[in-house]
DNA sequence: GTAAAATGTTAGACAAGACTAACAAAATTT
DNA sequence: AAATTTTGTTAGTCTTGTCTAACATTTTAC
């Protein structure tokens, strides 16, 4: 059995391991918002359960164990924060902070219910793909806005952060999934961007903002 | 703050302040399956937390801090179930355990939405009554089946178990809430009931269903 | 290629929430 | 009303998940 604390270290792992290839336990720690010898005896912890390698003074791994653990998890989220849009409402700035309380939840009948409500969604109010039953997440490349040049035409697929101020920064500028957007400048000394889009034109974007965001062509 | 420990401690000695008047910890430790020392620590810390009035070998009391607590808790499980049933079309024996889990969810925005989609339900799909905003809970005066006579005729209003075998076992008789029953016989030995309602006659109830069975005229 | 910085590990403490064993008080029986 | 049973309490232990302080190893910088 998988207690919640060691469920949301799994999770953490994954999306380390997305973002940057290999985990260490300062970025884990950090992640988690815990210190590093609490990270360290966790991971022990998991690496008895079989869910982690760990060897000593080398970069973290999941198992495929840990992998299809930490993938249902991050399923049963990705699942709970469509539903919490879809069937009940909310913005896509506020369901995060449920969504990461109910991902714990021990009923497979309700999440396979939400999943039939819902019309087996393949992806997130974010646009981040939702792992099969099975943990198996599909890995779409998209790129950053930040790799695009002026002129180019791409459409905004997903973001990178789900933190309700960010999210309402792109509320505010009428920014959502789908959005058809025009790279008009980029400004070469803070990577900056102008973008138009729909009824908006000449939006600046800073490349902090640019960089969450997903897009295809 | 209250832990989820707490929280289920509060649960429990509200429903048992119901059912019996006064709580000792004896009852407390079965109905939450502990020892009675770890109940007896629980009430002296939560009454340092104004939640409870305990006194050496004296019954327990929740304060109207407590109480308060106790039916925000039981408004959010309520709700979980009626949602549940209502918006997700599960079975009434299949939502206590879901909504034993998510009655712990931080966030008032998830339960009012329940609310508002539900349209403010006043009863839970067992036919308990869904505390108010402030965990004030309405205390309508059932009678148990077990207190009506030959010839009686009554409706099924609420039961008082909503364990999913009972449930499972009520499911097979159709009966549900609303149901008119009327009284053919009672078995002075051992007080089973025969009663007779919508297609179904002659149906033997033991007097241990019976007596989970509140009905009104 | 050594010194400094960053990163990782060990050891020991602590709080929450559970337990057992032993003792104390209250209630019940006779 | 004394003996017995039931109920309640205290004391001390354990596990989980956290911490700090001290030490060890790796990496980076010069």
């Amino acid at each position: 059995m998988v207690s919640l604390t060691e469920e949301n270290y799994l999770k953490a792992l994954l999306s380390l391991a997305k973002e940057k290839g290999e985990v260490n336990v300062t970025d884990l720690s950090k992640h988690l918002g815990i210190k590093m010898p609490t990270a360290n005896s966790m991971m022990k912890k998991l690496a008895e359960k079989k869910l982690v390698v760990y060897e000593s003074y080398k970069p973290l791994r999941l198992t495929e164990k840990g992998k299809k653990t930490a993938g249902l998890i991050i399923r049963k989220h990705r699942l709970t924060e469509m539903f919490l849009v879809d069937k009940m409402g909310f913005g896509w700035e506020q369901v995060h902070e449920i969504a990461e309380q109910i991902e714990h939840i021990h009923s497979q009948d309700f999440f396979e219910k939400m999943d039939a409500l819902l019309g087996y969604p393949k992806f997130d109010p974010h646009g981040s793909p939702i792992p099969d039953k099975n943990g198996k997440m599909e890995w779409i490349s998209y790129q950053t806005l930040t790799h695009c040049g002026v002129g180019d035409v791409v459409y905004l697929a997903a973001v990178t952060n789900s933190s309700a101020e960010f999210l309402k920064f792109l509320n505010a500028r009428e920014l959502k999934l789908g959005t058809r957007l025009r790279i008009v400048a980029v400004e070469p000394f803070d990577k900056s961007m102008t973008i138009s889009y729909d009824g908006r034109s000449d939006e600046v974007l800073s490349a902090l903002v640019c960089e969450k965001l997903l897009v295809t062509l």
